[in-house]
DNA sequence: CCTGATTTGGTATTTACAATGCGTATTACT
DNA sequence: AGTAATACGCATTGTAAATACCAAATCAGG
């Protein structure tokens, strides 16, 4: 059970954020801290404006802060966006399924199922709760 | 959010056989059977085998069948096996982990929680809840 | 006691896709 | 204008899963 980096970096982000709330960051400072790719970043980034939970700016003094208050983002709902397209197993997926079982199994909504717990579990906790400041401020 | 066909190929394995459990079943006969890699499922039965779940026997007439009845092998405990060396996020591996706010995590234990919360909801059902039978026989 | 069928385990190869990098367009502040 | 940033498409890279291959161990049956 893995979930993306591309998620892995979202959290992170989002927790940075959440340290200090009326800090406008760039990718790049982001990317800096965290030792990852901006490029990369800058992707999540996007995804997450594109969800409703941040606010861009470009140009000079731009960059991303939470579009709202902390405790009103749910973890689940911030891993759910950002694993969108990733498919539990195979008959998850939109395009070909190979699988033989398909049309007769009693497995797949079980599965469903459990990775509704997950999600329903992340809920239960905000970004509040995760709160991140660098060098223990 | 991903599962390896690793474990989706032991998952249906595992039905298959429930299906007709005094049948021993080679990693050929249910490769042809699914269309998937025989060397690929002949490891992920070794796995099950391993872990108790399957009874191998080697030789002419051989093959693999269920330990246990059906109900009494539930699904989170084989998708547990299965995914043992997945690590959800980079720093539940044991290698090394270049995650920046590890020291200061808020958000790692409510990760796990989450993880076992998908395993328990899975849990709550057994391999008689899945039993296939190939051409709805 | 052979012989053929099968698991077992190790290694090598292939392949898919995430991760990354890069270039260009777009937007916006100074 | 000039600079700083996001946005987006495409190319490249790297890694790990998936697969293939091979040798050894094991067992049933004649």
């Amino acid at each position: 059970m893995r979930l993306t980096s591309f998620t892995d970096y979202g959290l992170r982000a989002l927790m940075r954020m959440a340290g200090t709330p009326d800090r406008a960051f760039t990718a790049a400072d982001l990317a800096a801290e965290f030792r990852i790719s901006r490029n990369h970043l800058a992707k999540v980034i996007s995804a997450l404006a594109a969800a409703g939970l941040l606010e861009t700016r470009r140009g000079g003094g731009g960059g991303a802060m939470l579009a709202r208050a902390p405790e009103d983002i749910r973890l689940g709902d911030v891993v759910a966006v950002l694993e969108a397209d990733q498919a539990l197993v195979e008959c998850f997926a939109a395009g070909a399924n190979t699988c033989t079982l398909t049309p007769h199994c009693r497995l797949k909504a079980r599965l469903a199922h459990a990775e509704a717990a997950f999600i329903d579990d992340l809920n239960r906790s905000t970004l509040a709760d995760c709160v991140y400041l660098p060098e223990g401020a």
